[in-house]
RNA sequence: GGAGGGGUGCCCGAGUGGUUAAAGGGGACGGACUGUAAAUCCGUUGGCUUAGCCUACGUUGGUUCGAAUCCAACCCCCUCCA
């Protein structure tokens, strides 16, 4: 690691945020002498971001926190084209209003992690549909179309691959670099946008993107990007037994997301830690000397502090409170994830199968009926051996029903 | 437009007329062991009103007692040629 003078790459260099910085000597002295404007860009096929999405929000985070001003740039536009590649199912476009409905939810998230608003570090949400949305296309050919050069472009790792393993590559992906090095340029001149940042992956794009600014608009533009983070055993992040880990509260909850951060595995720890977390470094390596059991103490400060930053506080340490009863004293908290019944079916009686069905724990049946034969499901803590059995108001404890999934899932059943 | 190859369960992939709900692997989930970790081992992995029934091997028809397997048409993907 260089000695970094600007506050900005101190902090993202320390914490592990960068994989590589294009002229990092220049960037450094603009980020320490001026305040610079950022973008990162995010798709929007989804109604909400996931855990994945979150490395680059906390870049912008810092972004802002170091002086600068971050921009979020959905992707409205190069989303109505949908993305390529995974063509074995015929994947629908999304159609303008879904488009916008995801952007609405979307923003709601970036609004927890970023302070938005008019002063000159307050964060930016743009569309890139305000101006791809425009583009008529012989235009675009002629102001655009000729910085290109084919023969660069076929050098660039993303198409080189591709042309190597003769896997088909649509002219519709070749351009995608050309629309995203147009979002930069057009960026730099609506808001003096300066650097563009992102995974590891987009390295290309970035590039792309710099060469443009310079050949349009005689401009000094900047990339930085940031490693590709799996865990330690090498998958993806944010993928779980009940799907994704999304940002959105209704989607997954606190708690949820809390355990979700509780699990990682020891080796991920301190990397977490710095990544999705604002405790300082000399904290952060307290932590991380923590070793065996007592490492799991770190895990809990990081699933209290990752949840706080999105849900809040308040919310962050009632899912400690719950997971801590849950898990450690054995007593049903009452704060678990709770699914309301109706009081008079529980009267008549109400099968096993059909209310955990109901708590969402399973699929169908049958994968409830598998989970009894492995002795996976419980009733208020004890294993439920038979299929048949019938819920009742004699089940109630405390005016709940507790069901179990494995070691780590409950659901509250309460009657109204 | 011509020639050839191919479309199988969450994914990869075997299977060319009869216990095939479909080998094997991956992933995922449950159990054991642990520390709500990893590794390891065991189990499960289409649905339902589960001794049974239904739905499934691109789509639609056909042959047959019986089809993922044979035939026809169509759709889609890949490779080569024009």
């Amino acid at each position: 690691m260089s000695a970094y003078k600007s506050e900005l790459l101190q902090v993202l260099s320390s914490r592990g945020y960068i994989h590589q910085v294009s002229e990092p000597d220049a960037l450094d002295a603009l980020a320490k002498s001026s305040s610079l404007t950022a973008y990162i860009g995010f798709d929007c096929t989804a109604p909400s971001l996931h855990v994945g999405s979150l490395l680059p929000i906390m870049m912008l985070r810092w972004l802002q926190k170091t002086g600068h001003r971050p921009i979020s740039l959905m992707g409205g536009g190069t989303t109505r084209v949908g993305d390529p590649s995974g063509k074995d199912e015929s994947r629908q476009l999304l159609t303008d209003a879904m488009i916008e409905q995801n952007l609405n939810s979307i923003r709601a998230v970036f609004a927890k992690f970023l302070g938005f608003g008019e002063g000159t570090t307050d964060a930016v949400m743009a569309n890139n549909a305000d101006w791809l949305n425009q583009i008529n296309y012989i235009d675009f050919l002629r102001d655009v179309g000729r910085h290109f050069s084919i023969n660069r472009m076929l050098a660039f790792d993303s198409v080189k691959l591709r042309l190597e393993r003769e896997q088909e590559l649509s002219f519709l992906e070749f351009n995608y670099m050309i629309l995203q090095a147009y979002d930069f340029v057009e960026l730099y001149k609506r808001y003096g946008c300066v650097l563009q940042m992102g995974g590891s992956d987009q390295w290309g794009n970035i590039v792309n993107g710099i060469d443009l600014g310079r050949r349009l608009a005689q401009a000094q533009l900047f990339a930085l990007t940031s490693p590709l983070i799996t865990t330690t055993s090498g998958a993806k992040m944010g993928k779980t037994a009940a799907g994704a880990v999304w940002l959105d509260a209704k989607m997954v909850s606190p708690y949820e997301y809390w355990q979700y951060w509780r699990n990682t595995e020891d080796g991920d720890v301190a990397r977490f830690l710095k990544l999705f977390t604002e405790l300082s470094l000399e904290e952060i390596g307290r932590l991380a000397k923590l070793k065996g059991q007592e490492l799991n103490e770190a895990k809990k400060v990081l699933a209290t502090e990752a949840t706080a930053l999105l849900h809040g506080r308040a919310a962050a340490e009632q899912a400690a409170v719950t997971a801590r009863a849950t898990f450690e004293e054995g007593v049903t908290a009452e704060t678990l994830p709770t699914i309301e019944i109706q009081g008079p079916a529980l009267e008549r009686g109400l099968g096993v199968l059909a209310a955990l069905h109901g708590a969402r724990l399973v699929g169908s049946n049958s994968e409830a009926r598998r989970l009894i034969q492995n002795g996976g499901l419980k009733v208020n803590d004890q294993t439920l051996d038979d299929e048949r059995r019938i819920l009742t108001v004699a089940d109630l404890r405390n005016g709940v029903i507790k069901l179990s999934l494995g070691k780590k899932r409950h659901v509250l059943l309460r009657p109204v």
